[in-house]
DNA sequence: AATTTCAGTTGACAATTGTAGTCTGCAATG
DNA sequence: CATTGCAGACTACAATTGTCAACTGAAATT
């Protein structure tokens, strides 16, 4: 995990951090709690158990005004790139191109996918 | 997780499943034992267990000789492929070139990569 | 045949995760 | 100002995970 955080974020937890992340401000657990409640189903105290969580990791940060505003304390970025490295580190032998050449031969990439690539890498450098 | 495991396979499985995919033949515990209990410094009681759950996953298969030998009932390329898809569906929105995008951008990728995707890219279609 | 050694099975136990209830005190509202 | 609602803290509890020990019966060794 980035070194930032504690311990790694679970699934459930993620769910907590997309929403913030698509914020652009810090959130009151009101905000969070009805998106969440709409969106996943869960109860209150499930997704005020979370973003306790989260806190306790790092992941989130509070600032206090008359109630806690929450926000992350990890960008999403940071935290992909970490996950995905991860991955490859896990599974691919710390090998990227092996990750791609994955993708590439379980169709992991549509034509347009693989278009776009083609581009991605001719304009590189 | 590919559609015949259970459940997914978790960190201390997966080093047993990698031993299993290295190997050409199924292996009884005695040579599954030995390799781990060197890399890895594990008490035989936790190879077992490790086994144990990886055939009731259905990751691995037994055959009954004298004794039992084990081999991977899912192979690596599977179990790989569904587990970048899976990371892209829970922290890409599902966008398989985002991965790759967010590689690139965070030097997750040597320029030997770079160099070799391009020529996968190029002579690909 | 008696003894030793494990494979295989079962149980165990702490930490983490998913999910949720309760309690307490402040803040908004009537 | 009395009342209510909910944030925040604490507790809970089953399932999963990481590690391992104990037991049992069969195979190998003496």
């Amino acid at each position: 995990m980035p070194d930032n955080l504690a311990s790694k974020i679970t699934d459930s937890e993620l769910e907590v951090m997309k929403l913030l992340w698509r914020a652009k401000d810090a959130l009151p657990v009101t905000v969070i709690r009805e998106q969440l409640q709409e969106s996943k189903g869960w109860e209150p105290a499930t997704i005020k158990t979370l973003i306790a969580r989260l806190v306790s990791k790092g992941a989130v940060r509070q600032e206090k005004r008359n109630v806690f505003y929450y926000s992350p304390a990890i960008s999403e970025k940071e935290y992909s790139s970490w996950a995905t490295k991860d991955l490859i580190a896990r599974i691919y032998n710390g090998k990227a191109r092996d990750l791609i050449a994955s993708l590439v031969s379980s169709d992991g990439l549509s034509q347009d996918d693989i278009a776009e690539l083609r581009d991605m890498f001719k304009v590189e450098e």
